[in-house]
DNA sequence: CTTTCATTCGAAATCGTTTTCGTATTCTGC
DNA sequence: GCAGAATACGAAAACGATTTCGAATGAAAG
């Protein structure tokens, strides 16, 4: 038995689609007695109103748009995860894209949410955007837009974000504080504002705590792969012997060095220390465990869905939309590679 | 500027909405000159069919929904990712939803689906999950419903899958000619398909073999864990020295098993070998790597709404669909813990 | 007994597209 | 020049829910 309608129900009770339409909204000019009937029929067979033609009218979908960098990537999944969850408390429904980091690819993405009409849309910015005219066409169109981890500086719109400096100062200060002075960086690819703050983070730790930046000690991993991590600490072996602890832009780079240094039986982290950044499931299981930076994934979702919601609210009211920027705390996690 | 409708452009063209929507979908009865002009207007001022207005009358969302049961797994972000790129090509967009492995969320997350009015319904059922009604409920709605890697026996719906027993059999296989011979299993939950034919697929290359099976040496891991693994990893040296080998459901508990042999000083694979299932980008990372087998996801992912959209056609087409089970290679893939 | 007003209901327009079925025009063959 | 067939277009009815506005009923007030 596919969907019954309201005209179906009418039909059966009596009544109009009008009435049917109104007692099950609780219109105040539909007596209780009506109401209670229509309510009761409605239940029992499990009467569910079609969504999109509701939304001919209403113009809201109920749906909203997650455009996520990457798929199989921990830390997203724990977004999703949160936004989901949220999502699903307030009625919503999620329709994730992938945009593989491609500024061509999130473009079309945006697009096509845009053709479902989404009720709003949250996303994380591509490392390869550089112009912002889809994200203008978002805005244009007065659609909420929520950015979380990667945003963009150029568009003031809500975000939730970690400071990635801050958190990128704790990790290194912690490797000074273990003895570590020979710092290198694996870094993430030039555009990201996110590989760029950790960066940042990493030479004003250097400069506070008064060691000299050696730029020749940045490595960069365009894809943040576990393969540079790999290549990059070959090269610290063989020609950076002095080299004593290596703070990694994320956990796989990070990984890919440890996976050398222990086929090269160096001592970690005696003779070299390792931090990651992001605190994937796996930093806890490989040998030695990965010290790494904590990224609340799953809060960040959340937040990021409410951040949309509350936007959605204050267009409804017709108030101009205050766009806030939370961001999260990150923690240092100790174990056994530094 | 929001969305132009079929009325403004045959209110600028002046023509009629009629004629404007033939021109656009290229019906016979139009001119090839208005055709042009309406095409050439519509593509200058952007325009998108409202995707809910045409399902009013077509009842095609053009949206399918996809319900797996943990997000943040690597097997099931490619084969969403599989999914996903096989929908777009047909112009398709994907719900996600999330069964958390839990029976009573998967029956919600069907409702909600249906509600949506999806086009089709890809899913891995839950663990948990012991009733069908949810899933008769799609089928009675005659909603083209495909089960990918995780599929019910009681319910004879496209499927695509691989062979656990016969993989699970070459695994073990292996580890015999290795020359281990007192092999244990750390096996999954009792009640999914895959667990128990992965059970089976190793009792079966034990008897092949000629070697004695030993209840005992079969330990249940309810999570799938690594902390399970690496729980047994201890019971299996501490109580069993004699045990040479691990066959694990899924990489996971593998690394725990890893972990713990690790901290023990204990050779791999001299001592004890270590073979995973599924290949997770992990099991490469982790020293020794992994030797595992390898589950095509995203193929999986891109049959699976191969199958959905075949089985859709056929239900426009008004034939009787006939369901087809796909059976996905494995490969063995032979790393250093074996 | 009329007037007024609250209560309860329904007709109809609307959202934007699709599609059936007419109608008007032009074109063919005889 | 005329019947018949193409050709090109449009009117209008769906799809299912929402919402405005008007109408009917009955009760209260004069």
């Amino acid at each position: 038995m596919s969907n019954l309608t309201l005209k179906d129900i009418a039909k059966t009770l009596n009544l109009s689609i009008t009435t049917v339409s109104k007692a099950l909204k609780d219109y105040p000019d539909v007596s209780a007695k009506t109401k209670e009937r229509v309510k009761a029929y409605a239940k029992e067979v499990n009467f569910t109103p079609n969504a999109y033609a509701a939304f001919l009218r209403t113009q809201e979908s109920k749906i909203i748009g997650v455009i996520i960098p990457r798929l199989n990537h921990y830390f997203f999944s724990n977004v999703l995860r949160g936004i989901m969850n949220a999502a699903e408390e307030h009625n919503y429904m999620v329709i994730v894209l992938n945009s593989e980091e491609s500024y061509e690819l999130e473009q079309k993405q945006v697009d096509r949410l845009l053709r479902q009409n989404v009720d709003g849309i949250l996303m994380s910015i591509a490392d390869s955007t550089h112009e912002l005219d889809h994200i203008n066409k978002i805005i244009a169109q007065k659609i909420p837009l929520v950015f979380f981890d990667k945003y963009s500086k150029l568009s003031d719109c809500s975000s939730v974000i970690i400071n990635d400096q801050k958190a990128a100062f704790a990790a290194v200060e912690h490797l000074i504080r273990q003895g570590k002075k020979n710092i290198a960086h694996f870094r993430g690819p030039l555009l990201p504002q996110n590989s760029i703050d950790r960066f940042l983070g990493y030479r004003k730790a250097l400069e506070h705590y008064g060691i000299e930046y050696r730029k020749e000690w940045v490595f960069r991993c365009d894809d943040i792969s576990s393969d540079e991590g790999y290549a990059y600490a070959k090269t610290v072996v063989e020609n950076h012997p002095e080299i004593d602890a290596v703070f990694a832009v994320a956990d796989m780079p990070a990984i890919g060095a440890i996976k050398y240094f222990n086929e090269q039986k160096i001592a970690i982290p005696e003779q070299i220390a390792v931090m990651g950044f992001s605190n994937w499931k796996i930093a806890n299981l490989i040998t030695p465990s990965l010290s790494t930076i904590n990224q609340p994934g799953e809060l960040m979702g959340q937040k990021a869905f409410d951040l949309f919601y509350s936007e959605l609210q204050q267009l409804k009211k017709g108030d101009t939309v205050d766009r806030q920027i939370i961001e999260l705390d990150t923690d240092l996690i100790v174990r056994s590679s530094t």
